[in-house]
DNA sequence: ATGAATGCAAAGGTTTTGCACCCCC
DNA sequence: GGGGGTGCAAAACCTTTGCATTCAT
């Protein structure tokens, strides 16, 4: 599935074999259980926008949309829900946005890294394995074992676009 | 010039040749010429404090230090001294601590990525010429013209260390 | 019933802004 | 002298926390 972005770029709007995306469920059932935790009606909700959406988003965006459908669910239900879906792992911070907002997403998409046009602010996610590969060499010979990586180039598009 | 770090690892300070160390005067007087901005007091003196940092540093960690020295200058004064420095590309925003805040460094060291140790906390810096020229590569074929970036990876010393 | 989770409001912390005064050019 | 810069304090934000109440188990 591609969607056309405003640089005049594609890219998949990563909606894979289908099976991924009702595997947090199980995920998060299986943390909250494990914990202790209770399935609460607000605590899915949240769980339900926020694993809906396809790319990074920022905390305040999730409470506009939970508030929207849900207007009795207080911010600070939001925020104890994602940090609750971060220690599950179904969700990870990822970037942080020019404003040094903290960005999230789904963990349980493919790794992938980010190219973030300058002129025309789009998010482009690539993945490479020659990157990779070269990193993991370069990080253990400096004696480190990787947990995980943030990769972000600041690029600007060279081909023909519409901004 | 070698430094010893919490976990055992030692790391170059970017002593350097020495010339860049004061290269940053020239450049800001330059910048501010050309925009028309003055050269006061407390905005070199924040410049001065700033840019004798050798690694990342916070701004509430700037604001103790300079008005330890000269408590009249006010945390305004800091954040927007920062913001012109920024600008006039001697400093730069890097990374995003656990907290979320803002980190900045000058941008007049060579470039390098960063492994940050989630156990002991510190940040390494290293440079690998095979990463960089793979990630050229990978960004130019997908159509984009790198301008900088950032590279993350979060890490474990698998060394003996003292924490 | 029991203790986790919520909503609300208040607190905490960082960064920005308005404004009168100051001082570099 | 004029306009940018500063200090101060208030405001604006984002995020966390305390507490009484609600609700899942």
């Amino acid at each position: 599935m591609l969607k056309t972005l405003p640089c005049g770029k594609k890219q998949s709007t990563q909606a894979h074999s289908g099976s991924k995306n009702q595997d947090w469920k199980v995920l998060l059932d299986r943390y909250l259980k494990e914990k202790g935790l209770r399935a609460t009606r607000p605590r899915e909700h949240v769980a339900e926008v926020a694993m809906s959406r396809e790319t990074h988003f920022d905390i305040q965006s999730l409470i506009k949309e939970v508030r929207a459908i849900h207007p009795e669910i207080s911010p600070a239900t939001v925020y104890r829900s994602v940090n609750t879906l971060c220690e599950a792992g179904i969700l990870t911070e990822t970037l942080q946005s020019q404003g040094g907002v903290t960005l999230y997403e789904s963990a349980l998409e493919d790794h992938h890294d980010h190219i973030i046009c300058v002129d025309c602010g789009i998010i482009f996610e690539f993945h490479d394995a020659t990157v990779e590969k070269a990193q993991q060499k370069a990080i253990e010979s400096q004696g480190f074992e990787e947990i995980r990586h943030r990769h972000v180039v600041y690029a600007r598009c060279t081909q023909p676009k519409r901004i």
